[in-house]
DNA sequence: CTCCCGATAT
DNA sequence: ATATCAGGAG
């Protein structure tokens, strides 16, 4: 066992909380294949799982594999995803990943991150969802909205830049904790500790986070 | 930095 | 009315 630092052992802390509180949470997207993760999370940006998870329930009926995005007719794309916003950016971008997904990745989602990032409308956030939640490779620590926010809350990190912040956490967490971590602090970001009006005093890491009873 | 954008809570 | 929601690209 490699020493630890004292940042290290308050990362400990900090999970330890998470995991007696969400012991068994994992994704919230709803998905049966690697192709339609990687296409509920592109629908996922700045917009609620529960939106996404309305829309791609009859979205995934109409459209199965990556050649069924491939060959979907745009506007027809646009109007089944619109609800969940930005749909001109996300159809355009959900199609033609999945016309590059046909004819360099055989139709499947690769399972580097290299590859992945490559692809249209997908960067590192996106990309780290997919491998850790469809292949279950931490191929490093999914930094969103709810992850920046309150590792920096937190005290995990000084930065808010989800690169930075991400860069932060590889080396405050075990590898082994990198995917749950992520999805127990999303859980957390909805229930308690969300952006508006945190609820402090349901928060069980109250006793040590920084950010208890200081305004803004 | 700006733009993309509908649904919901406050 | 405004802030925010499992961001990414130019």
């Amino acid at each position: 066992m490699a020493p630890r630092s004292p940042e290290q052992l308050y990362a400990a802390r900090v999970t330890r909380a998470l995991k007696k509180d969400y012991p068994d949470v994992t994704c919230a997207l709803e998905f049966e294949s690697p192709v339609q993760l990687l296409v509920a999370t592109i629908l996922s940006a700045q917009c609620t799982d529960k939106q996404v998870n309305i829309v791609t329930r009859s979205l995934f009926q109409k459209y199965r594999t990556a050649a069924d995005f491939a060959a979907a007719n745009l506007p027809d794309l646009e109007n089944a995803i619109k609800s969940t916003g930005y749909f001109r950016n996300k159809a355009k971008n959900i199609k033609a990943c999945c016309q590059r997904l046909v004819e360099r990745h055989g139709g499947e989602v690769p399972r580097n991150l290299d590859d992945l990032v490559q692809l249209p409308g997908v960067g590192r956030k996106t990309a780290n969802v997919v491998l850790g939640t469809a292949y279950g490779i931490a191929s490093g620590v999914v930094v969103d909205t709810h992850v920046a926010r309150i590792t920096h809350r937190l005290g995990l990190t000084k930065s808010s830049d989800p690169v930075k912040i991400e860069q932060d956490l590889l080396v405050l967490l075990p590898q082994k904790e990198w995917i749950n971590f992520s999805h127990r602090l999303i859980y957390h970001g909805r229930s308690v500790c969300n952006a508006r009006k945190p609820r402090c005093e349901e928060c069980s890491m109250r006793k040590f986070c920084p950010r208890v009873g200081v305004e803004a």
